[in-house]
RNA sequence: GGGCGAUUAGCUCAAUUGGCAGAGCAUCCGGUUUACACCUGGAAGGUUGUAAGUUCGAGUCUUACAUCGCCCA
């Protein structure tokens, strides 16, 4: 065996190996096999792996790989998702290098170029999955833009247009002026900033004003109305005469309505329904004019009169600058409010008029919140799932065409009708018969696809044998910031188009962010990157860091100190196998000894060893994989190779034939065992120490996940061994105190009762951890030795005889100390067991160890009390 | 404005049904004894954000407040 792991040479090695074998492929199970599926969520096809990708891959594949170890057809299903605007970006940027652009070259050659550039530059991220380790099954492989994810959205569209669920129609949406689209309300960012508050006079007939506020002075060219407030003393008597935009001096309406915040700005409305939502809906119970003055490109249009053909900020200056000259202008004062900005590239969204395909989505979402509200979905953690109803109840129909090219087009066909071009329209799988019909330029939005990913990657529409097997899948796990966007939406497409849940049960992860919280930036510098960290430490410490830094649904601040805690853990992990394999010769028989053949220790470390896996099996149904990693971790560094592994040398080294063997047979059981609980977490290290030890199947990637042996839990044993290793934590303390020379072998001496015989019985326990050669009992009722350190541990003494290196004054210190601490143990104790109140109603396990402790303590004071009294007084 | 989360050691985070608050890193004092110096023995470090309440018992449950973050309007 190596004297290290090498992770660069052996991550290539195991990960070929594994998918030479079909490991990743659900058929490696039996056919009858439970089926265990997830769905990746699809990366951007453009984007590059970072953290994020890093954190859901090693939370899938645990998953998958600890399903896949208890028998379960298991099933991760990898895909890329064409990300309309992303891509669409990416590849005009190419175009724009080349002096070029989407207009110059065309419909068709454009996406020629975006598909040539997706299978040149596309995927990457998919494809560094596997440094990582990913378990999926590459044959099953997706994109949502491939042909049969393509029939799937037309079938999902025409469908929903043949039930009536999809409409066209001009609303006013979020106008993107750079990218030339419409986009959803979710792809509109709104968070505050600082900008002005302009205030000003709205000329009103007979020589009067009204003073009005706005954010957005350009808009005043769209205005069809002001208002007041009924109520409003100062301005009602104005409601019904007609006030005058300014400049243009169009005639609008003075309006009363109580939507009128008389508190904001002066207390006036300007209403200008083609660029506000909020003026829109009073538009539409008031009955007023739309008029919409702005471009798509958002400079101004004809009906801005002298300020058409003006970018809408360059207006903004003009105009008001205009109005000041007219004496219209009160004030500016800075002010702070939320500006909707693009999620993508940032720029100001501009309320627009415009035509375009919604999806009337109530029917599909109350399917949704039923879903959720009677558990055929379970959303971990639970709380999300209030976010979850909260938007669902209040869902706005979806905006779901996109004026780009990239993209399911939308299946509907136009022809010209009664002088409108778009006076008929068609919507069918294929083109339309008869002449003259147009296509619909726009796309659906990506969200559309993603929202059928579960069942669509599975052959759906078609009933597919992986249909009829894989769904529906179990566990979706993804980030909490796309619950909406990805989420929800396929809960809703999935009850709808297949009648069932799309997954049961919903984890969500939370965002990993550098320490203090602060989001990962490259311009920061304090992105990490996660090839450099496989580069530098492998693949197994990111996993590994990643999944025990956080819990479930909360942001993980990342501390790059624990990716070298996590790379130290690999190595201990190497080292402790190496020591079991270098001590085990010829044919070992697997599985355990009997045992009434175990020692004390090999009975103390299988007992805790069952503690460990049943407690592992329950932090992982409640999906606490961290805590789990970290006590796996724990019982290895701190309860296996401390203690059992350096008591066992005894047995290795100087037992007998038959101690030695069953010694060996509990080493490699109990390797074994960790190892497998490790394997989901770090795939690699787990497997390439596992092939040096003794085993039965080809590869741990498919070895049985462990059970817990109720049979092999003994308090008892428990009890003891934890007093005896506070025994060696004393002897330790003691010669640390004294300046002992660590290699330097002492005796030890004890009064005989039956706890001190069954240390003296396993007295190697007491060599091999704090070099003491021999415990020697003597009767109680001899004195104790005078030149001797004592300790108490409950009811043992131990005397340890240091000659020439005791000090009588020390040594009295040191029991007055012992014995102060033991006394403020003993008065915690008595006063809980002298309060009949807890008595009276603590569960009665709990008293019982309070009176234990009660006894111990008694029992250990007592002694220091007499070692006190012969030695110092 | 509404909702959610966080607040625990210097830093990053744990703590299962309420039962003696724990790790890693950093700090201090030791040690190369044949698995491991990528190691190891020990120490120090806490009024669990504040204030009340429930309970025999609260980091954990209730209420209010404070600070920070996120989501929705």
């Amino acid at each position: 065996m190596p004297r290290n792991f090498s992770f660069a040479e052996a991550e290539p090695r195991l990960y070929d190996w594994w998918l030479e074998n079909g490991w990743f492929k659900p058929e490696a199970a039996p056919e009858d096999a439970e089926p265990f599926v997830i769905s990746m969520p699809p990366p951007n096809v453009t984007g590059s792996l970072h953290i994020g990708h890093a954190l859901f891959t090693a939370l899938e594949d645990l998953m998958i790989r600890y399903e896949r170890m208890r028998g379960k057809a298991a099933l991760w299903l990898p895909g890329t998702d064409h990300a309309g605007i992303a891509t669409q970006l990416q590849v005009e940027k190419m175009l724009r290098d080349e002096g070029s652009s989407r207009e110059e070259v065309g419909y068709e050659e454009f996406l020629h170029r975006t598909w040539q550039w997706k299978e040149e530059q596309g995927g990457t991220i998919i494809r560094q999955l596997r440094r990582l380790g990913a378990s999926c099954d590459w044959d099953r492989e997706r994109f949502t833009l491939d042909d049969g994810l393509s029939a799937a959205v037309m079938h999902a569209f025409v469908t929903l247009w043949e039930q009536g669920l999809i409409y066209r129609g001009p609303r006013l949406v979020n106008w993107s002026p750079g990218l030339q689209t419409a986009v959803s309300d979710l792809e509109v960012e709104s968070n505050e900033e600082e900008v002005m508050l302009y205030f000003f006079k709205y000329p009103v007939e007979g020589g009067q004003y009204l003073p009005v506020a706005t954010t957005r002075p350009e808009t005043i060219l769209g205005d069809t109305a002001v208002a007041v407030h009924p109520d409003d003393e100062r301005y009602r008597h104005l409601i019904g005469k007609r006030a005058y935009v300014p400049i243009l001096e169009r005639e609008i309406p003075v309006i009363g309505d109580d939507y009128v915040d008389m508190d904001f700005g002066a207390g006036a409305l300007k209403v200008t329904p083609g660029h506000d939502f909020n003026d829109y809906e009073l538009a539409q119970t008031q009955g007023l004019e739309l008029l919409n003055i702005l471009n798509k490109d958002a400079s101004m249009n004809a009906k801005a009169g002298k300020y058409a053909g003006l970018d809408r900020y360059e207006c903004r200056e003009r105009l008001w600058s205009d109005m000041a000259a007219l004496g219209l202008v009160i004030k500016t004062e800075p002010y702070v409010t939320r500006i909707p900005r693009s999620q993508r590239g940032g720029e100001v969204v501009e309320p627009m008029m415009s035509t375009q395909w919604y999806v009337r989505i109530q029917p599909l979402a109350d399917k949704a919140i039923a879903a959720v509200r009677d558990g055929r979905i379970r959303i971990v953690p639970e709380r999300f799932e209030k976010v979850y109803f909260h938007w669902l109840e209040n869902i706005q129909d979806w905006c779901i065409s996109r004026q780009l090219w990239w993209g399911h087009r939308i299946p509907a066909w136009y022809r010209e009708k009664d002088g409108d071009p778009q006076g008929e329209i068609y919507v069918g799988r294929e083109a339309p018969r008869g002449d003259g019909w147009t296509m619909e330029q726009d796309v659906l939005d990506t969200w559309f696809s993603s929202g059928l990913w579960p069942f669509s990657t599975l052959g759906w529409p078609n009933e597919t044998l992986d249909m009829e097997r894989f769904y529906p899948t179990q566990v979706m796990e993804t980030g909490h910031d796309i619950l909406f966007f990805w989420v929800a939406r396929m809960i809703m497409m999935g009850l709808w188009f297949t009648d069932e849940a799309p997954f049961h049960t919903v984890y969500l992860h939370g965002l990993v962010r550098a320490e203090g919280g602060k989001k990962f930036s490259k311009t920061l510098g304090n992105a990490i990157d996660p090839l450099t960290v496989v580069d530098e430490l492998g693949a197994d410490p990111l996993r590994f860091t990643l999944i025990t830094s956080g819990t479930p649904g909360n942001d993980c601040h990342l501390d790059e100190t624990r990716l070298d805690h996590s790379f130290r853990f690999i190595n201990k992990i190497w080292q402790m196998t190496s020591f079991i394999n270098m001590n085990l010769e010829g044919e070992l028989e697997l599985g355990l000894p009997p045992t009434k053949e175990m020692d004390l220790a090999s009975r103390w470390i299988l007992s805790r060893l069952q503690r460990l896996i049943a407690n592992v099996q329950y932090l992982f149904d409640i999906y606490q994989y961290g805590e789990a990693g970290n006590q796996i971790l724990a019982f290895m560094w701190d309860e296996l190779a401390p203690f059992y592994l350096e008591i066992s040398k005894n047995a290795l080294y100087q037992g007998s034939a038959n101690e030695k063997e069953t010694t060996q047979r509990v080493l490699v059981h109990v390797q074994d065992c960790c190892l497998r609980l490790l394997h989901p977490f770090m795939p690699f290290i787990t497997e390439d120490a596992w092939r040096y030890l003794p085993h039965e199947g080809d590869a741990l990637i498919v070895a049985d996940w462990p059970k817990a042996d109720d049979q092999l839990i003994d308090a008892d044993i428990e009890a003891r061994m934890r007093s005896f290793l506070d025994v060696v934590r004393e002897i330790r303390n003691t010669r640390g105190e004294y300046q002992v020379d660590p290699g330097r072998r002492i005796g030890a001496i004890a009064h005989a009762n039956p706890a001190t015989a069954s240390l003296a019985e396993n007295a190697h326990i007491l060599l091999r951890l704090c070099n003491v050669e021999a415990l020697e009992l003597i009767p109680p009722e001899q004195d104790a030795p005078p030149n001797a350190a004592s300790i108490v541990v409950g009811d043992m003494s131990l005397y340890l005889p240091l000659e020439g290196m005791l000090d009588l004054e020390a040594e009295c210190k040191r029991l007055a100390n012992e014995e102060a601490k033991l006394q403020q143990q003993l008065k915690r104790t008595e006063s809980m067991l002298g309060n009949q109140k807890f008595v009276e109603r603590a569960e009665p396990a709990v008293v019982q160890r309070e009176r234990d402790r009660l006894a111990d303590l008694e029992a250990a004071l007592a002694q220091i009390r007499e070692r006190t009294a012969s030695l110092c007084e």
